[in-house]
DNA sequence: CTTGTTTTTTAGTGATCGTTCTATTATTTA
DNA sequence: TAAATAATAGAACGATCACTAAAAAACAAG
């Protein structure tokens, strides 16, 4: 009943995903954002109403397939709740490292961004809720499981985790050397008693 | 011999430092620095070349009043570096907190900032290694009197404190709670046996 | 084929971008 | 006072900014 789309939201999200990954909100212009998607800029603005909209946009879908929808649950989904943490410590230094896509974290970057509005913002800060929510959820699994060292209070444990996540992303763009990072995680751990799989070839 | 200024450099690159603090260097226009200044645009060329030259000069300040000529220098001459260290921790907490002044750190911001130069981009990593070589100094020095456990490696304990400075920084922008940024310091400070001096009421 | 609906492109809007030319102003030195 | 020098402001540069009205394009339903 209507002209049918030349490219769906998914893709062209992803699109102007790394454009915005890439040069931050503000160093993005709508011009960049025509080219990668090979979309008029009118049609954009049919879709999102402004270049704020597609942001928040892109920064839902990063958010939802890096995280909500896709690592978070299947690790949460893993029997032992270690294994879990370490696994996500295990893929954000895989990422920090992959040379095929822009440095960092979209969300962090944009958290350190002072061209967003306060919006957006909150949406970064949600989407990042998330991470730490999902770290404290894992260390209170183990802890009801005898699995952490006395003493360990869940909150201030994922606090510190949490911590680690952002250290690891800036440093991703600051010095993504695998071996620096990976002893930054084991540090992080070491209230744990846990250590990442040294023998785990993807690292 | 010729006219005299009407704004001196330091006084000039503080207030267009504060612009660029808050807004970012893609987010900041000509337009905002004319105003913070109260120069014209071709004023401001004709001392530092373009926008990015500018932005230079203004990094290069930040770190040599905030750290190589005024915090760092006054620690490291502390008799004790546990104490050189704690200060250092317990005034980027109080900084992260202040009210007055933009979140977080001008240089960790500009690391993430995709729309600066690669030239910026290594400035601020030679800033932000200063830092993290003040940390190993003082691990060195602490270590080298007996302060610290055994087993202790300087270069990997500086590496896990500037991990923290790296959250520390960033967290002052996503939730600036003093209690909370002193659990994470005190979490990085564990393998080092340190613990902040929580009578200070600085903090 | 016609109508209705939605997406798209085309072609622009005024505003603002970073930058530069030119002339004026303010000062020191001779 | 006159010449030299540097800093400044005013005015404008073309380019690009985010954004939009209007019409063409591409489909489904009748």
């Amino acid at each position: 009943m209507a002209r049918p789309r030349t490219l769906d939201d998914d893709e062209l999200l992803d699109r102007a995903r790394d454009v915005f990954w890439r040069q931050g909100y503000a160093g993005t212009s709508l011009r960049d954002l025509t080219d990668a998607t090979r979309l008029s800029a009118a049609a954009l603005y049919n879709r999102f109403g402004d270049k704020a909209g597609l942001f928040r946009e892109v920064l839902r879908r990063y958010a939802d397939t890096g995280l909500s929808q896709g690592l978070l649950p299947s690790l949460a989904a893993m029997s032992d709740p270690r294994d879990a943490i370490m696994g996500f410590f295990m893929q954000l230094v895989a990422l920090s490292c992959a040379r095929d896509m822009p440095s960092g974290c979209l969300l962090i970057n944009t958290a350190l961004d002072g061209a967003v509005d306060a919006g957006t913002l909150a949406l970064v800060r949600a989407r990042l809720a998330e991470v730490e929510a999902f770290l404290r959820a894992q260390i209170e699994r183990a802890q009801a499981a005898g699995l952490l060292p006395a003493g360990v209070v869940p909150e201030v444990a994922a606090e510190g985790l949490f911590g680690a996540v952002l250290a690891l992303r800036v440093l991703a763009r600051l010095d993504p050397d695998p071996a620096r990072l990976r002893r930054l995680v084991e540090a992080a751990f070491l209230p744990l008693g846990l250590s990442l799989n040294v023998e785990d070839e993807t690292l």
